[in-house]
DNA sequence: AGCACGCCGACT
DNA sequence: GTCGGCGTGCTC
């Protein structure tokens, strides 16, 4: 009998992929292991075994597997059910989920090595000019990659010469996989075992008499190994005896020393011990019953508790009543709210336990968490843990928290999988049969909705943490500031009254303003012109800092220029503001103020956010000027005021998401303010004070906001009522995009009719020199959402097999919002 | 997606 | 003449 494997490999394709194996091979692989297989004409790809069986295809012959590259499954059964409701709801391949799935060492490319052919002797004469070159650098190196012979020939395409080469005899060519996980290794040294005897010992150190430096290395060696029997680091040694590494490279030479590697953990397991102990509030006990009350029929549970009622400690007890039953427990966090701060907090109350993974870590370190979380190791019992971390292979899951619910950055917008981890974490729970509970201030109207509806259970807090009372917001109307003439710059009187008592008192300021840069609009005040990405269909933002003109979208940047472009005045004026402009205005306002600004600028490091963040937390700083990021989580202790410079721009967003976006994001700045005893003041400066939204957050009217966002969703067709598939045509010519989008929209119109949206360019059209046309499907409740991606794929399909659209990339969004 | 193959304009 | 552009077809 012939034994095949089914295998995902990590490529948009829709299909498995079946391979032969060996009888010897059936016995040992099992699902979620992977192999290397070969794959098109000469790649070599890693692929996940999803299943073993014995059907011979029939239209095919399979290829034979390169090569088994685990001993035990990497992948859970749990995984490839997740992985499989990821594939069908958000409509992407199993390869695409794969890849987003496995850190990046798991999967291991191929690259294509070219050595000499011995075997044959070569006349130079028959060489052209490049096959030389090539030939020649064979002669100093045994082996190149295809990258060096491009650089080596300096043409774009080295294949033609490699070709030419491989056809004269003159070299072979392999494909060569390497394991790209490293495992970290640390080196130790100890005394060479030739002086394990006392007399030895003593006559080394005799003869050590006149060096010494390394005599001294030698006895802070034997101290330290005294102390407390540990082995020793060579980097602990260097530091111990204020040596030189030439130093114990001396006496290693000369085998006093013996130098030896261990594996070591990348992530620090710092050895904190459990040491912090809390206790809940009333209240918070009281929302923890009610939480526990609510699992007991409801599998979700919505923990609606105003900004800094202590909804984390109520999150620790909770994983902490799960750790006793040794399951393991999921804690997503949206990127940016995962700091140090937090991650601390719960290092300190669970100790070893807790294993944090987000995309600032390295592929490596991801690696290891992985495997712990795969063995059940207790260094993972807690994961914490951004987007990603719901697709970590989870054998025992007792818990699933999602704090920051309503936050967007947990639905992935590119590439596919487009997921969204608080419904993908939902489903993680349902497979292991296990209770989530969602956690916000704001709540996403989708959730509070399914709450309402009785679907999840529901829990409020509605008092701040030790009684501080919710901040005091006040309103200003910028219209009427200007009228009167009591603006400075982008500070209203009142702004700058307030900053200036709360500077006085020793208290801290943010400042919040929803834009980079120095001023995004750069306008000739004679012609009207005003500079545009050559790339990208907007106009670019100054960036004072380095007097540059920057895209927001594509990153392209130049020199700001002196004159306009189209009429060569200089009458160069910048329109709106951003954070740039904001931070200079107050350090001239405030010249005795320490002012920072906190943007995706400023915190392009990888530790530059955290030092950010410290030096705030030290009162190195007094007035912070941000954008969103400022609204993550961050718990300062004596912020007093928190101003918004300018509410309109996000209240105006094209989007039927803006006013409760809008709504979630000013009341998570304003609950920045105030988080110890004294009530905090929230100043929001704007042109429509009397805009509802406005309204609603300057009386903290979460309910009052909910029902008349629902009203409109109800009214306009929008989600949570309807359900949304946006889809997204691409392509660098812009009439292609154009037919195709109306193509494609006219016959979903035949199936869906005025369920239809489109097609309609977005804000950006072109972005990257693509042109982008999007249409939106609504579906009502009651249509099956199965048979509409159905129709849907299969649309899509009939669409690429049209040979003018063939160019054009189709981007379909579930749940697009 | 990635890659090979094949066709076509543009230059050393 | 070759180089590199891009459309087309295919991957077990």
């Amino acid at each position: 009998m012939l034994n095949f494997i089914d295998v995902i490999l990590p490529i948009p394709l829709p299909n498995l992929f079946t391979y032969s194996i060996t009888r010897a091979e059936a016995e040992f692989i099992k699902p979620g292991m992977r192999v290397s297989v070969p794959f098109g004409k000469s790649k070599i790809y890693t692929a996940i075994v999803f299943s073993i069986h014995n059907q011979e295809p029939l239209i095919y012959e399979a290829k034979e597997i390169h090569q088994i590259l685990d001993e035990t499954p990497i992948v859970s059964r749990y995984q490839f059910e997740l992985w499989q409701w990821i594939a069908d709801y958000y409509m992407c391949t199993l390869g695409e989920v794969m890849r987003a799935a496995l850190p990046n060492a798991f999967i291991l490319e191929s690259e294509t090595i070219i050595f000499r052919n011995s075997a044959t002797t070569v006349n130079d004469s028959d060489l052209k000019d490049d096959e030389f070159l090539v030939f020649e650098a064979l002669h100093h190196q045994t082996s190149l990659t295809i990258q060096d012979i491009t650089s080596i020939i300096d043409k774009k395409n080295a294949l033609p010469v490699i070709k030419r080469l491989m056809d004269k005899e003159i070299i072979l060519v392999k494909e060569e996989v390497y394991e790209k996980y490293k495992p970290k290794l640390v080196r130790y040294v100890k005394l060479h075992k030739q002086y394990a005897t006392d007399g030895r010992l003593q006559e080394l150190i005799e003869t050590l008499s006149r060096a010494p430096k390394q005599r001294e290395v030698l006895m802070r060696l034997f101290t330290l190994s005294a102390k407390d029997h540990k082995p020793i680091k060579v980097s602990e040694l260097i530091q111990e005896s204020n040596a030189s590494s030439a130093i114990i490279k001396s006496l290693v030479d000369k085998e006093i020393l013996e130098e030896y590697y261990l594996q070591t953990d990348r992530i620090e397991s710092n050895e904190s011990k459990k040491n912090s102990q809390f206790a809940l509030t009333n209240y918070q006990t009281e929302a923890l019953d009610n939480i526990s009350q609510n699992f007991k029929n409801q599998n979700i549970t919505l923990l609606k508790g105003v900004t800094s009622s202590g909804k984390t400690e109520i999150y620790m007890k909770l994983i902490e009543s799960i750790l006793v039953t040794n399951k393991q427990a999921l804690y997503l966090l949206p990127e940016i709210a995962l700091t140090t701060q937090l991650v601390q907090r719960l290092q300190d109350y669970f100790g070893e336990k807790v294993a944090v993974y987000h995309s600032r870590y390295s592929s490596n370190e991801r690696v290891e968490v992985w495997n712990h979380v795969l063995n059940n190791s207790s260094k993972a019992q807690i994961v914490i843990g951004a987007r990603s971390a719901v697709l970590l292979p989870f054998q025992n899951l007792g818990l699933v928290i999602v704090d920051e619910e309503h936050e967007q950055s947990y639905k992935q917008f590119d590439p596919a999988p487009r997921y969204h981890a608080r419904d993908t974490a939902i489903m993680l729970a349902n497979i292991f049969k296990v209770k989530t509970l969602l956690g916000s201030a704001t709540p996403s109207l989708e959730s509070f909705y399914n709450a309402q509806q009785a679907k999840y259970g529901l829990v409020e807090l509605n008092v701040r943490y030790n009684d501080v009372l919710m901040p005091d917001i006040e309103l200003i109307d910028l219209k009427d500031k200007h009228k009167r003439k009591r603006m400075k710059g982008h500070f209203s009187d009142r702004l700058i009254t307030e900053m200036t008592e709360t500077l006085e008192a020793g208290n801290q300021i943010i400042l919040f303003q929803n834009r980079r840069g120095y001023s995004p609009i750069v306008e000739c005040q004679t012609c009207g012109h005003s500079p545009q990405c050559p790339n990208c269909d907007v106009s670019l933002t100054y960036h004072q800092y380095r007097d540059q003109l920057r895209c927001h979208y594509c990153g392209y940047n130049t020199v700001m220029i002196k004159t306009c472009e189209a009429c060569g005045l200089n009458t160069l004026d910048s329109k709106g503001f951003g954070t740039e402009q904001v931070e200079k205005e107050v350090s001239t306002l405030f010249p005795e103020a320490k002012v920072a600004r906190m943007d995706l600028d400023s915190t392009r490091g990888k530790y530059s956010y955290e030092k950010l963040i410290d030096a705030f937390q030290q009162g190195d700083i007094d007035v912070l000027v941000g954008t969103q990021m400022l609204t993550k989580g961050l718990d300062f202790r004596n912020v007093k005021l928190v101003g918004v410079m300018n509410a309109d721009n996000m209240l105006n967003f094209p989007d039927f998401r803006a006013h409760e976006r809008s709504f979630q994001l000013l009341i998570q700045v304003s609950g920045r303010a105030g988080r110890t005893k004294e009530r905090g003041k929230v100043l929001i400066q704007t042109y429509n004070p009397y805009h509802n939204i406005l309204q609603q957050v300057s009386t903290n009217n979460y309910l009052g906001m909910y029902h008349e966002q629902m009203d409109d969703r109800h009214n306009f067709k929008y989600p949570p009522i309807y359900r949304l598939i946006k889809i997204t045509l691409k392509h660098r010519d812009y009439n292609k995009v154009n037919t195709g989008a109306d193509w494609f929209a006219k016959s979903l119109r035949m199936l869906f009719k005025e369920h239809v949206l489109g097609p309609e360019f977005p804000p950006v059209s072109r972005i990257r020199n693509q042109y982008h046309k999007n249409i939106l499907v609504k579906i009502p409740k009651n249509q099956s959402l199965t048979k509409t991606k159905e129709a849907i794929i299969k649309i899509n399909n009939s669409f690429s097999s049209v040979k003018d659209f063939r160019a054009v990339r189709v981007i379909l969004n579930v749940d697009s919002f």
